[in-house]
DNA sequence: TATAAGATTTATACTAAATCTAAATATAAA
DNA sequence: TTTATATTTAGATTTAGTATAAATCTTATA
């Protein structure tokens, strides 16, 4: 039974993940952390965000871009991305079973989980016709 | 109406991932050059693969891991990747219409295209129950 | 409380993937 | 040919992240 261990520098990390309207990579968690005044090593907050992920408590998202963003939601979603202004949304929608049955028998793999990048234009960029 | 200009290098690397089995990174392409005895500067062949991507020749790949892969196929399609071997193998079968609706619906953008990360054992893998 | 064991943080060095720069070379156009 | 344009090259640089080892903090126990 592993207990987590919070201390201050991974609560700080959590937190500022969990209260940025987005999906913040590391570099912007570190911003994040020194507008607050709470300056960590650069390690520590890789650190961190790898224990965070480690134990459940973030999800590391790999979208496609250099640096991976993080997201407190870990329960198992999709996310779209805005082309225009590049922000990022939950997609709750789970993939549709009977297309993954339909994968697993043309590939011949057995399924575990599955990750979905959607693209397209938010609602915000459409109104504004950038 | 721009001409695709297929220089000898160009050629070469564009060969090297249409005669990799797999889908290879960028450094294995190199390797396969190599291996032929056409030794490219590394950067020539980062600028031959971001260039036959521009020209729809090849698509690139962003699995998750650190390095891009490349793709000789270039029809919008999905992958799966083996958690146990690390092989990736193409999904032909698209996003079902149905789905795209709904997350449209749900998520308030306009989607324009969707890639999909399968991942699980392949049936290789799985018989040999490593 | 003191002390030792273990975990965490930190600064710094390092690595991998990819891009940038500017000179050299090749190709095409006048 | 002469000039203009594009491509290749070597090497430096950037970015994201990891490794290392000393320093610090916690916890457990005598």
């Amino acid at each position: 039974m592993n207990k987590i261990n919070l201390t201050a520098q991974r609560k700080a990390v959590l937190e500022a993940v969990q209260y940025d309207d987005g999906h913040p990579t590391a570099a912007e968690v570190m911003e994040r952390l020194r507008e607050q005044g709470q300056q960590f090593a650069y390690a520590t907050v890789y650190n961190s965000l790898k224990y965070l992920t480690d134990v459940g408590l973030l999800r590391e998202l790999k979208l496609g871009e250099a640096a991976s963003r993080y997201d407190a939601r870990v329960d198992d979603h999709h996310h779209i991305v805005c082309k225009q202004c590049g922000r990022v949304d939950e997609v709750l929608s789970p993939t549709p079973d009977e297309w993954i049955t339909a994968v697993e028998k043309a590939t011949n793999y057995k399924v575990s989980n599955s990750h979905v990048v959607f693209e397209g234009v938010c609602g915000t960029c459409a109104q504004h016709k950038v």
